[in-house]
DNA sequence: GTAATTTAATTGTCAAGGCAACTATCTACA
DNA sequence: TGTAGATAGTTGCCTTGACAATTAAATTAC
């Protein structure tokens, strides 16, 4: 029993591409991590994408910034609960909808914005090493075609 | 202030493949997520990695585990936890190395690993409509080479 | 043969994301 | 007007994953 093989699975195989798609979105979540730090930030890289999104367009509303970053709403009001707590963010009751926010970013998370985007794009230049243009544009068209295919099929399960 | 937009990031942009990426692995794992529930499982598409990796081969140690699906120790640990929780697998004292576990599966787990794997087999197929091997091919080639490129350059940071 | 190092696994802490339940506000419409 | 339904956001619970520290067992070095 002990250490059997069994092949089942094998001859069923169809294009497994989840486990090496998990692996290298881990890492370069991993390396974005270590570069924000050696940088002299205490931001993580998903609050990365939110501060950045904030500082391409300020006062957006949570779910506004939600949409943006493909994050859902918990997540999002998480995030922005961190970076208020760290003093780069700050929540503003919208005038015309009382239930939104308006999220803008202070000084310091304008600055902490200018002081990480070098680390950011150093990674992805680093991620990116060996690979061209052609490349880009296959990658980002099969994710894509991927995520479609799954949005178009997920409703009606 | 408010609403004002800035160019600097966009100016600035290498290759922003990150974000499609993550959005689209957490597509993925939705929605194995929900066919295995549809499949009448109680997995999660993680312990489905376990599991799977078990069937091909029973009795693997931990950090055999962990290399094979590319996971930390702690997180195969806890995994191996809740599957043994649910009575999926048996860990068992290495007999040559006491400090290893053996992880065997139940005669329930392997009933589980070949309810759900139609579900793994049918989302997987889904999320590859109107794509072909040559995406395959290219798919992997870029995630691998990504992935290369960070571990080789992560440890001297 | 004992000491130092390495390895397997566990535990605690934290961030992130999914789901469900909840509050508060806004919109539609009858 | 008033009530039903939709929308914005929060909170609790759970799983995954990263990191650091710990225990116990094995290996290496002296």
């Amino acid at each position: 029993m002990e250490g059997k093989k069994n092949t089942m699975l094998n001859e069923e195989e169809t294009h497994n591409y989840g486990p090496f798609l998990d692996r290298t979105i881990r890492l370069m979540r991993l390396a974005v991590t270590k570069e924000l730090r050696l940088a002299g930030t205490d931001i993580t890289p998903e609050q990365w994408v939110i501060l950045s999104s904030l500082y391409n367009e300020d006062g957006q509303s949570q779910s506004d910034l939600a949409n943006d970053s493909f994050k859902n709403a918990p997540t999002v009001s998480r995030i922005i609960d961190l970076l208020c707590g760290k003093g780069y963010t700050e929540r503003v009751r919208s005038e015309g909808d009382r239930r939104r926010y308006k999220v803008f970013l202070t000084p310091g998370g304008r600055e902490v914005v200018e002081k990480a985007l070098p680390a950011i794009v150093k990674t992805r230049r680093i991620g990116w090493q060996g690979l061209d243009d052609e490349d880009y544009l296959s990658l980002i068209r099969i994710i894509n075609r991927i995520f479609a295919n799954l949005e178009d099929y997920l409703p009606e399960s």
